[in-house]
RNA sequence: GCACCCGUAGCUCAGAUGGAUAGAGCGUCAGACUCCGACUCUGAAGGCCGUGGGUUCGAGCCCCGCCGGGUGUACCA
């Protein structure tokens, strides 16, 4: 159930029986809520097309919705517009369906197979805070797909196969040092002196380049060193990723491609597309249209080691046999847009992307990096790159210190595990709430604050909500009929119930969990009104305590399914 | 240099295919608990939508110029 393509239907067939485009009978959500719940400005656009007046096309339309029984009244208004405002009877209906339904009679979608490459951490180091935003974007993205019936595999796609390992076996080499050995620590102190070695020491640059070939080509030694420190790495990314609350399906890294590559390569080079380039191998992915620069993709470098677009193209390879996908997100942040188009382009060129029946559609769903408060990328406070641990255990740190100050009666692990769940629900909801495509700016204090657009403003709000479902079972009240709207405020709060099914088709559209969002923020704060306004348990007419008991059970389902999808846990008390 | 993204209230952000009076949250000010959880709610003030042109009956949104910020521009990922 969809109230606004019910709508837009209904409209649609009006303007068509009207001898209109039926297009024009889109409706949305009214910008005036004081004169209607929902508008249709296809008059207007109609009356271009036309060259009629917008206000008699308006009101051609609106006369053959004159005897639908769901509005208490379809008017017109100038220049062109139709608003509609829906009956009493028709808003406690729909809410009494989505009651009645165990999917709330949320849409499903067309099945697809979709495969999430998301995570990308880098063997070589412990998950920085650029780690955070792709991880629990797409772990949203995941849970929303899958709602809406995908099939939906996840892959953290290590990075284990590039140069960062060369440049690691390179400087264990320098320093005598057994992989065997070494800590996580070590590695996280070992990578980025090599990688800042490289930038000086041409000869030691050198050596690391070799190394990543040698690696590649599978020399037993080197590759011997390469799975200890990977183990070692992937053994800590596991319980960091366990840390946000993220799983993967599949956790393989680039190093699982390798043997697809040479089949990757013999593609290329049987369509011609293959040509050496200063002693590299490059494709040439330009179209002669482009007004942006696009250099051609290298697949081999001129040492004879692959890239990492090599590696994308031979684990697009690799998806194609194993999951036949529909489609591939790729979750980076912006950086990346060139390289995934170049790869895009690159993959369909040579055939990779072709499947027995269609095509698969890969996507970019890039994400704007977490800043500081001085708007450049966040840093410890020493200016250096703060890992995504000390971040959590910072945030959770500061939640432990709310759920102190609240002085509810709980054991130590309860306080601990209540802290764990308000930290993550401010981590999630403060980055969510922005557009994936958007910058923004970390600010602790404001994500864990419960008053505002936060994680723990909604979460006191089921909370609240279910303990008065508690009460009243408790006291033996049943949820019975939601009747129609006797207050402003339950039929505000009746109205924004069944936008959630296009709040999760646009999520889902635009890849945005910050829509969900929006639709926890409207729902919460008409319920915080109707709460705050009306009795339940005390109110005196039985019929209705019982219909505003469905109400707010409805709230509760329908608030906690989309938190849910988002990753946020509900505490039993805060 | 070239290309892409961005500039909306003091702050952080929404603004659906171009449509009515540009919306939230925080902060500020003024209010609401004898009552289901006040971590809540109500109200007010606050805007030449970076800037100058253009298209349109109508522009925060589309086109062009300028200013300011971010990112990218083959042997890194």
């Amino acid at each position: 159930m969809n109230i606004l393509s019910d709508l837009s239907h209904t409209l649609s067939a009006a303007f068509a029986a009207c001898g209109y485009e039926p297009s024009y009978g889109a409706v949305t959500v009214s910008n005036r809520p004081d004169l209607c719940h929902f508008q249709c400005n296809g008059a207007l656009p109609a009356a271009k097309a036309h060259k009629k007046n917008p206000l008699m096309i308006a009101g051609e339309v609106a006369e053959r919705l004159q005897n639908d029984a769901r509005f208490a009244s379809v008017e017109t208004a100038p220049p062109g517009f139709i608003n509609l405002r829906l009956s009493d009877g028709t808003l406690a209906s729909l809410a009494n369906g989505m009651a009645a339904d165990e999917r709330l009679l949320l849409p499903r979608m067309e099945p697809k197979t979709i495969v999430f490459d998301y995570g990308g951490a880098n063997v070589a180091k412990s998950l920085h805070v650029g780690h955070l935003r792709p991880a629990i974007i797409g772990d949203a993205l995941c849970r929303l797909s899958r709602f809406l019936g995908h099939t939906v595999v996840s892959d953290v796609h290590l990075g284990d196969w590039g140069l960062p390992m060369g440049q690691v076996i390179a400087e264990l080499e320098e320093r005598g040092l057994d992989a065997a050995s070494i800590t996580v620590e070590d590695l996280n102190e070992i990578y980025p002196a090599a990688s800042a070695r490289c930038g000086t020491d041409a000869a030691f640059a050198e050596k690391a380049a070799e190394r990543t070939a040698s690696l590649q080509r599978g020399d037993p030694e080197i590759r011997a060193v390469w799975k200890r420190f990977r183990a070692l790495s992937v053994d800590h990314l596991k319980r960091s990723y366990e840390n946000l609350d993220v799983a993967f399906d599949y956790w393989y890294g680039e190093s699982d491609a390798e043997p697809y590559v040479p089949r990757v390569k013999d593609m290329l080079r049987e369509k011609g597309l293959l040509r050496e380039s200063e002693g590299a191998l490059v494709v040439d992915v330009a179209l002669p249209d482009d007004k942006e620069p696009m250099p051609p993709m290298m697949v081999q470098k001129s040492n004879g080691a692959d890239v990492y677009g090599t590696t994308d193209l031979g684990m697009l390879l690799q998806r194609r046999e194993d999951f036949d996908p529909g489609e591939v997100w790729y979750m980076t942040d912006i950086r990346q847009s060139l390289h995934f188009k170049q790869v895009f382009r690159c993959a369909k060129l040579g055939g990779i992307l072709d499947m027995g029946g269609g095509s698969i559609q890969c996507l970019h769903v890039w994400n704007g990096t977490m800043n500081g408060a001085d708007g450049k990328p966040y840093k410890t406070r020493e200016g250096g790159v703060m890992r995504l641990n000390d971040l959590i255990s910072s945030v959770v740190e500061n939640a432990l210190r709310k759920v102190e100050e609240s002085n509810l009666p709980m054991t130590e692990p309860e306080r601990a595990e209540a802290a764990r769940m308000l930290g993550m629900a401010a981590l999630r909801v403060g980055d969510m709430q922005n557009h994936r495509t958007k910058d923004y700016i970390f600010d602790m204090d404001r994500f864990l604050a419960s008053e505002g657009k936060t994680g723990p403003y909604l979460q006191y709000t089921v909370v609240r909500c279910r303990s008065v479902l508690a009460k009243a079972r408790d006291a033996g009240f049943i949820a019975g009929e939601i009747l129609p709207p006797p207050t402003d405020a339950e039929r505000d709060l009746l109205l924004a119930l069944p936008l959630v099914s296009d709040a999760l088709l646009r999520a889902f559209a635009d890849k945005a969990p910050s829509v969900l969002c929006e639709i926890l923020f409207d729902i919460a704060g008409r319920f915080n009104r109707f709460y705050f306004e009306h009795k339940i348990l005390q109110c005196p007419d039985g019929a209705l305590r019982a219909s505003r008991l469905a109400l707010l059970g409805l709230t509760d389902r329908l608030m906690t399914l989309l938190l849910d999808i988002l990753g946020v846990k509900i505490p039993l008390h805060m």
